[in-house]
DNA sequence: TACCGATGTTAGTATCCACTAACCGAGTAG
DNA sequence: CTACTCGGTTAGTGGATACTAACATCGGTA
């Protein structure tokens, strides 16, 4: 069968599918959640997913590599279209924010699930995931001066622990939260300086 | 209690316990562990466990609430015993840091099984939790000018993400890391500021 | 010595749950 | 009209697993 991308149908199901496995799987971890679970949140039996998906880990993993893919392209497309180095670091933050405050479901399945995945697919997520944290090491080491890439790197793992807090930070519109959460951000790199 | 800190004296069975199943629980999930491997981990059957716990829950759930209970009461003890508020925010700062440091296991487990839990252990451990945000939340205030309420319970969830990515955060030895979450930490707090 | 409580063991049970089997109706192409 | 595919259904199966039952060992104490 050819895959049409305008085959409107059938990706709309699997996205809807998708979206709901990631909410349920956020707030009751992959184990807690039942193939009956996700097909009555989109209004179907839970055997019918297996015409969509060949079993539930694949949707897991389906949904990781792709949230792991979009960080990375994102990252990628932001660094390389900024101008100097501050510049890339904080393109880098706008956009995690961005994609944390859009997707809080799918950055705790992120951080929660990823143990649950088959080898192979967990092999792939690491894989991106440390391709993505290498854009934002250089960054961070370009744009702030003394700091060894070992700091870097923990640097960056614990600001996306920060951005990543939002799916528990519910006190703030989500454009008070964005803003709030850039300066939080930026500040902390820029205080890694006098290491 | 569980283990907070390293502690001479031999632990008994059910801190054994305790411990091992922190271990698994942080690593393959609440679910992605059965009573087997708990029992394995310290060298007994699975059923043997059921001489110290009443149930697998329940062991969660006194994992959760000491944790819960040892945060609150270490985060009030340091409010207290400090002179001036940005002294109670570094302290603070300090402790958590040390406690996140000492405890990944803990911490990860408290961060993604929380849902897990029986209603009454989960409404035990959220007020104990509230508790402990509030601390954070006066001290932010209070060390930080012009912060509304919701800011600074928001950069509070935000600095308690960064500080609990030790886990993920395994590239410079302890002492450093501690002392580069704690600048990582303070520079966000204090980037606040101007919002 | 006799007992007993604490802490193990193995075997078994009941339940849950991912996945398969078998079937069905509707749309569509020839 | 037929035949085929697509996406759905219900019923069932096999394996995993939390927990219980029944029994064993052993150190301390009456």
């Amino acid at each position: 069968m050819i895959r049409v991308t305008s085959d409107q149908r059938t990706l709309t199901r699997r996205e809807q599918i998708l979206d709901a496995a990631a909410e349920l799987f956020a707030t009751h971890g992959f184990h807690g959640v039942g193939i009956d679970d996700i097909g009555a949140a989109v209004g179907i039996s839970g055997p019918a997913l297996y015409r969509h998906f060949r079993s539930k880990d694949a949707m897991l993993g389906e949904m990781l590599v792709s949230i792991s893919e979009g960080l990375l392209e994102g990252g990628r497309d932001r660094a390389a279209a900024a101008a100097d180095p501050s510049k890339v670091l904080s393109e880098l933050v706008v956009f995690h924010t961005n994609f944390a405050l859009e997707n809080p479901a799918l950055i705790t399945v992120q951080e929660r699930n990823l143990g649950n995945l088959r080898d192979e697919d967990r092999k792939r997520v690491r894989t991106l995931q440390r391709r993505y944290v290498e854009i934002w090491v250089d960054a961070i080491a370009d744009a702030v001066p003394g700091l060894t890439e070992q700091r870097a790197r923990s640097a960056a793992h614990a600001v996306f622990g920060l951005l990543n807090s939002t799916p528990h930070n519910r006190y703030l519109g989500s454009d008070e939260l964005a803003e709030l959460l850039y300066q939080l951000a930026m500040g902390a790199l820029y205080a890694a300086r006098e290491g």
